[in-house]
DNA sequence: CGCCCCATGTAAGACGTTACATGATTGA
DNA sequence: TCAATCATGTAACGTCTTACATGGGGCG
C-alpha cells in the first residue's frame, strides 16, 4: 500500500495529478518557483517517481512524437489518486505539527482539485483545532522555562509560538473564504 | 573541519556549549521541549555525537561518580567553539530561506550566549534585509502565477507568504528588544 | 565543429527512522 | 526477585545530496 511516502512523493503525486508531465518538467517546476523546499535535484526526483511507479501510483508512457529524445510522461493510476485523497483528507493530528507546517500546508494545496472544497473546509478546521491546542501547549512551555533561557533563546521560542499564531489566523482567514462560497453555493 | 554539520549536530553543539551534557541528557532536552523538531531518537542523537568527537568538535569524558553505569559527558573544544561561533556569525543568504527557517532561529537562539548580543543584534539584521528581498521574490511569484493556480493553491501560497512577513515582523520586534539593551547600555 | 540545452539517469556517501540489544540500578 | 528506568548503543533500511555520465538536438 502507500506505506511511507515522503514529502517529495505527494508533492509529485499532486503534481502529475493536476497535471501529467515528464521527470523534467517536475523538476523545472519545482527549481523555478518556491517549490524547491521539495529538493530540485536529479538524483532525489528520478528514484522517487520509480518508487511512486513501483507502487503502482503512477504509471510513465514514453512518447515520441516531436522528434525529441525519450519523454516520459507520468499519470496518476486510480491507486494513485486513491493514496493522493486518503492523504488529503486524513484530519490534522498533534504530531503532525511538530516537524513544520510545510506538509501540512501542501496537503491542503492540493485539497480542493484532488477532493473537492468540502474536503479543503474540513481539513482547515481539522488543523485549526490541531493548531489552538499546539499554541496552548507552546504556552505553558514557555511560561515554564522562559526564565531559565538566554534572551535569545526566549526571542526564538517567541518566534515559534508567533508562527503558529499566524499560521492560526491564515486558517481562519482560508475558513472564512471557503465559508462564503457556501453559503454562496447555499443561495444559488 | 566544520564541513558538513547538519541540523542536528549544531543544535548538539549549542547545547553542551550551554551545559556539559550525556548524551541521555541531551535526548531528554530534545524530547521533552519543543526541539523534539530536530529529532529525538537515540539512533540520531549519539551518531551525531560521535561524528562531533570524531570532527574534533566536542570531546567526551566517562564520569562514574554517583556509582551509576558509564555517562559520558560532552564538552565543547575550542575548535566545536569556534565552530560555533562562525555559524552564529556567518551572515543570512538567500538560500538559507528556501529551505525552512529553523535553522536560521536555531542559530540566533544561541548566538548570545556563544557570540555576544552584538552578533545576534548583526544577525537580526542580516535575516530582516535577506527576508525584505524573499518576501518581494514571493510577491512577484505570486503576482505572476496565482491566477493558474486553484483556490487551495493560491492560499497555500499566501499561507507561505504571511509566515514570511510574520517572521519579518518578529525579526523587527527582536531587533527593538537588542537596540533597547544597547542604548541602556550605552548610557551606562 | 564546439557548446549549450534537453532529458534521463547512476554512484557514493551522509543522515535520520525504526526497532532492537545490553547492562546496571532502583523500587515494590 | 521482577519490572521499570537509566544510559548507551547497533543494524537495517529508506531517502536526500552531490557529483558525474550519457546522448540527441539546435545554434553560431
Amino acid at each position: 500500500m502507500q506505506k511511507g511516502i515522503s514529502s517529495l512523493g505527494y508533492a509529485l503525486l499532486g503534481l502529475v495529478h493536476g497535471k501529467p508531465s515528464s521527470g523534467y518538467d517536475l523538476r523545472k517546476i519545482f527549481s523555478s518557483t518556491s517549490m524547491k523546499t521539495y529538493s530540485d535535484s536529479p538524483g532525489a526526483i528520478y528514484p522517487a517517481l520509480r518508487r511512486l511507479e513501483r507502487q503502482d501510483l503512477i504509471r510513465g508512457t514514453i512518447e515520441k512524437g516531436s522528434g525529441l529524445r525519450h519523454r516520459q510522461i507520468f499519470r496518476l493510476t486510480p491507486a494513485g489518486v486513491a493514496a493522493l485523497k486518503t492523504w488529503n483528507t486524513r484530519p490534522v493530528v498533534a504530531e503532525d505539527l511538530t516537524h513544520g507546517y510545510e506538509q501540512i500546508v501542501l496537503r491542503f494545496a492540493f485539497s480542493e482539485t484532488v477532493a473537492g472544497p468540502a474536503a479543503s473546509l474540513e481539513l482547515l478546521e481539522s488543523l485549526h483545532a490541531a493548531l489552538k491546542r499546539h499554541i496552548q501547549a507552546l504556552h505553558q512551555e514557555f511560561d515554564a522555562s522562559h526564565q531559565l533561557m538566554p534572551r535569545s533563546g526566549r526571542l526564538a521560542f517567541e518566534c515559534g509560538v508567533r508562527d503558529s499564531e499566524s499560521l492560526l489566523e491564515w486558517t481562519e482567514y482560508a475558513i472564512a473564504c471557503y465559508l462564503k462560497q457556501v453559503r454562496k453555493k447555499g443561495s444559488d
